[in-house]
DNA sequence: CGTCGTCTTGATCCATATCAACCTTAGTGG
DNA sequence: CCACTAAGGTTGATATGGATCAAGACGACG
């Protein structure tokens, strides 16, 4: 199966993260480790809140749907998605998380977690106690800012993706891409030439279709060539154009695209 | 225009909000004032908190997006509607705020409002400045661990209507009202039987669809007779349906409702 | 009582869900 | 190392929910 070492080196962060498909990307590949920024800031001062690690092979379960909370999550390397089991059976993906993001911040008003969280890579996370890091916030007005401003973010972006209903989906997915490419962006990977971890449905499932749709706007965006995208490896040529189909602006897109 | 006093008397939050179109509910109706569930617990802790009171008459604007953040704002009575400008010209609705509802919490990350605030009643909101308030938090632990699930709470909203893209318009719209149900609930009115603030063009752009859309579900939903919507007022008959279809059953809801 | 904004209704067309078959790839065991 | 297998991905055919454009009815407010 999907084993890894258990060793705490550092060099366990190094070498797990995406290694981008393409040579020369433009963007400097720095390492995610300590030393970038993923919330650098934070997990210096919160060293203490974080109680411990957990590693999560592939498609295992970090915790389930109304799981009672008590830790938060933070992405250390590898990646999630949030799942919610959709009345009967049928089972939504919510989102999905990479290193640095934090999961679980829908649970602190309801007291349970609103969504399963699997692995989509071997993965690890922090795991913090809700509650010692709340009252540790208290103490450290720095800290307690920065949460502040982390729980607007996972705020902002929610309402961001919620806008996407009603968009075409060839809006939504360029979206999704171009939101990929930022993370990756802000990981110190290349923006332009990375690899998805997840498969068609689960990002027919996030954007409210189905992985057959998505199959079929993978092709066309290849046809109309802003993109490459084969298999799981997305290679970004038209950044500009991408944006624009992802803002519904169909038409000067393909203006764009055409040049 | 729609002018109205000024005067700061308690009775104003009285005889503002909806008076529900038809009689005997079986809900308490409480007044809305100090008294009841909004946040009263935080509204006293807060209350030094609360820079000022202000008064947007109908249709007028409280902030636009993009605004430097400074104040949050807490409904005191009235509705409003939070827009964004999606890409050119068009205006997208992205929520719906009553008595109660925090707005612009999603600045606290952007340092900039990410929607604009456009009353849909006359309507006032208590202004907090956001600075000054988060200072103080620091001091008071009660009101900060209330703050978190107050923006956690948001968090979950956004995360819920996220969730309704790709289901069918009737679902949505059948969530949309359950919702409007449980916000009157909550505030002491009935849930069953509440007049709506906005236009349905309105609910079309918030639920990602169009004004003649929501016109026919509506139609739709009269002729199954889970509910009355005539214009803006809403009766529920069968609750049970309308909650089955908000999740997608339709073929068990019409059996429900059929009985 | 007239006017404007809102709501409803009709006709048409397109995007995308759905069902179904097939292909590809990566992981497995011989 | 190669063949097997299952999960994932692609592609086709068809059906339909909603968008869109257009016209008319209603209702609230001045």
């Amino acid at each position: 199966m999907h084993i890894f070492h258990i060793s705490t080196s550092k060099s366990d962060f190094n070498d797990k993260p995406q290694t981008p498909g393409s040579p020369c990307s433009p963007f400097p590949i720095i390492g995610v480790g300590e030393g970038s920024n993923f919330d650098t800031l934070l997990l210096k001062t919160l060293g203490s809140l974080v109680a411990g690690k957990r590693r999560v092979a592939r498609n295992g379960r970090l915790c389930r749907e109304g799981d009672k909370l008590g830790l938060l999550y933070v992405v250390r390397f590898g990646q999630f998605k949030a799942v919610a089991d959709d009345s009967i059976g049928q089972q939504r993906v919510a989102g999905f998380h990479m290193a640095g993001d934090w999961m679980g911040l829908g649970a602190i008003s309801t007291g349970r977690h609103n969504f399963g969280l699997i692995a989509l890579d071997d993965s690890e996370v922090h795991e913090i106690p809700f509650a010692a890091a709340a009252k540790t916030m208290i103490t450290h007005p720095q800290m307690h800012h920065r949460f502040l401003e982390i729980m607007s973010e996972a705020l902002c972006g929610e309402a961001h993706h919620s806008m996407a209903v009603g968009n075409s989906l060839d809006s939504r997915f360029a979206r999704f891409l171009v939101q990929m490419g930022a993370k990756y962006s802000l990981l110190g990977y290349s923006n332009i030439s990375y690899r998805l971890s997840m498969t068609r449905a689960d990002i027919g499932s996030y954007l409210g279709s189905t992985g057959e749709s998505m199959s079929r706007v993978v092709a066309r965006f290849n046809a109309e060539g802003f993109v490459t995208i084969s298999g799981r490896n997305v290679e970004v040529h038209n950044w500009v154009a991408l944006d624009a189909v992802s803002r519904g602006l169909q038409r000067e897109a393909k203006q764009t695209a055409i040049h």
